[in-house]
DNA sequence: GGCCTTTACTAAAACGTTTAATCTACGCCA
DNA sequence: TGGCGTAGATTAAACGTTTTAGTAAAGGCC
């Protein structure tokens, strides 16, 4: 059946995969008509079904997989979309990473992964670097975007407004409200609040609607309990030093709502420190529900973000909008919060 | 300057990029010109330094980046790999994932990512959808590998002794060591055990260690106070439930030593649902030291592995191996653990 | 003036596919 | 006999690079 080993063969060296041309030879037919036929192509059907299997069983029996690079370089496009994420270890890309990771493959793109650690000029490297890299398209978490790009983009808790950008963002008013009507049924008024980092890209609407959400509460907003994030770290550290301050402010707030889980965590630790307990003396309130919320003691309540179906969506709407160019390109996406009340918050005293 | 706008071009659609063809006729020279210029190639120094610079400037001008999957098909490397980890959402790949992007960002290589969940076909799966996009290398985290592959591979935290593989590896002898001294010194004896799940590449090894540990430090291991993680998920819930029965048995124990941190947060979830307190009752050691571990509350004691180095470690290596393949291939990097001592142990009672 | 060397490039094949256009042999019909 | 349609393929260009082997012209040397 197999040629005989030989010690010089003409193509085709040990260690390389069966080509289109090298089965071709093998079966006495050119590569064209191999394609044709692997391919089912329509062309295909004025070959003859003997010799198509023939073809089928010649390509099983190698192991003929086609070279992607070949196909793409051809095809113009390689099935292929690059995921941009500020950090990769970290509760809120990874939990989007997931949802997009399953929707991709289920569609039968691979991706690339890259982690600009909010760094302006990685913002701007990665995705050239992607593009060489011939994406067909871009999915960009909690990133914001200068320019627009040759690709399709999908952006998730994004905010700009770009040509060819679709966002997919949370319902940020409902977020808010149901975190504040939540503290105002336990008794709470005097409420610290903690923004996020001026590059998180949610930081502006996010503190936007909370002092909507309050305003309808009717309650009040103390600007000397109001706290920014401020520097790199995705570890709790950052809330720690932030509610450090805020707990320096008489009269003390009673409740402090955080930008996220991450930083809530931090809150906890500096609220325990300065000798007062969680729930009993102050509540907190996080953002996202991580994983790791629900386990800590006492688990922690905060605004659920669907992330991994956020992550979904970004990924099959790009996929949509790769398979049919033509169809309107959708601009925002909204999903629903939900608020998960566990052990962190009581009743005010 | 620029042609004037004409509505019919010959070549290059307004929407696709430049081409070293396309940049050649615009220069009047041949695009193997071109080609060596820009590659600094050994054969450019016989074109004058005039040449050159008109065409490095005009590439700039024009934004030239060459497409690099007709570059790979030429040169048949891509400076990609591929990178699969059991669960992207999960601290322990995060920060194994974490060391790797820098270390292969650094060099020039963009990887891509693929999550199989412990998934027998897509552990199968994965590699071929990977080498089909010609990855030079693969990283594997966690994962074991039945059959080698044509590509070098470095397997972090892999027990696998195949051709072509490296192993990044924990020294598990240290790090039982280190978990049961600390142990012994507080005056614990009767220690809980929760080994991994069958499908996790550590197990084996870490329980053999343990169980050479506890011989050498002479502390009996009751098989009554052995668990064992059972079920796929990646959170702390298997922790929990394999505790609950570990509680059951009398003597209780007074100190436990979890495959992991995540399990570890279950124990201790557990534990205190049983009506005791951890340390003062109970004392529990982890695994891993993901991030998360700093900040519960108390803050975990646990044996830390070096997750960032050893993902650094792990692209390091296989991008040594895939630019100089002629040296021989390292077969084990063995990386030292230590022991961070925090809340969740204390004096035996 | 003849020969050799250097300078400044170019031609063409190759990487592995896809696909529109073309070809050949055969059978059939008028 | 000539013409035509069709089955069963093939050819060749194209995707965008790289690289070896070449070539034409100019300059140097005797």
């Amino acid at each position: 059946m197999a040629e005989k080993a030989s010690r010089a063969r003409p193509r085709a060296p040990a260690d390389s995969r069966p080509t289109l041309r090298s089965l071709a030879v093998q079966l006495g037919l050119s590569p064209a008509s191999v394609s044709l036929v692997l391919n089912h192509a329509p062309a295909a059907k004025a070959i003859p079904k003997s010799t198509q299997d023939r073809i089928r069983h010649a390509a099983a029996a190698v192991g003929y997989r086609p070279n992607s690079l070949a196909k793409s370089l051809r095809h113009r496009r390689t099935l292929t979309v690059g995921v941009m994420v500020p950090e990769i270890s970290e509760g809120y890309s990874a939990l989007v990473m997931s949802g997009i990771e399953d929707a991709l493959m289920h569609a039968g793109y691979l991706y690339f992964v890259a982690g600009h650690r909010h760094r302006a000029d990685l913002i701007e490297e990665y995705p050239r670097l992607m593009l060489d890299r011939a994406v067909d398209g871009l999915i960009v978490v909690d990133t914001s975007l200068r320019a627009p790009l040759p690709v399709p983009v999908v952006a998730v808790s994004g905010h700009d407004d770009l040509p060819g950008l679709t966002n997919i963002v949370l319902d940020h008013a409902h977020a808010a409200s149901y975190a504040l009507a939540h503290l105002k049924g336990l008794g709470h008024r005097r409420i610290a609040y903690i923004k996020g980092q001026r590059f998180s890209s949610d930081t502006a609407v996010r503190w936007t609607t909370i002092r909507e959400a309050a305003r309808a509460h009717r309650l009040p907003v103390d600007n000397a309990l109001v706290g920014q994030l401020a520097g790199e770290s995705p570890l709790p550290d950052l809330g720690y030093a932030v509610t450090q301050r805020l707990l320096a402010v008489r009269p003390r707030f009673t409740a402090l709502f955080a930008f996220n889980d991450i930083s809530a965590l931090g809150a906890i630790r500096a609220i325990r420190e300065a000798g007062l307990r969680v729930p009993e003396d102050v509540s907190v309130v996080g953002f996202d529900d991580i994983a790791s919320a629900a386990y800590q003691n006492p688990g922690l309540t905060t605004v659920r973000q669907p992330l991994y179906e956020m992550g979904q969506r970004a990924a099959d709407t790009l996929v949509a909008r790769l398979e049919r160019p033509d169809q309107p390109v959708p601009q925002t996406i909204s999903l629903e919060p939900s608020l998960i009340v566990r052990g962190t918050t009581a009743r005010a005293r």
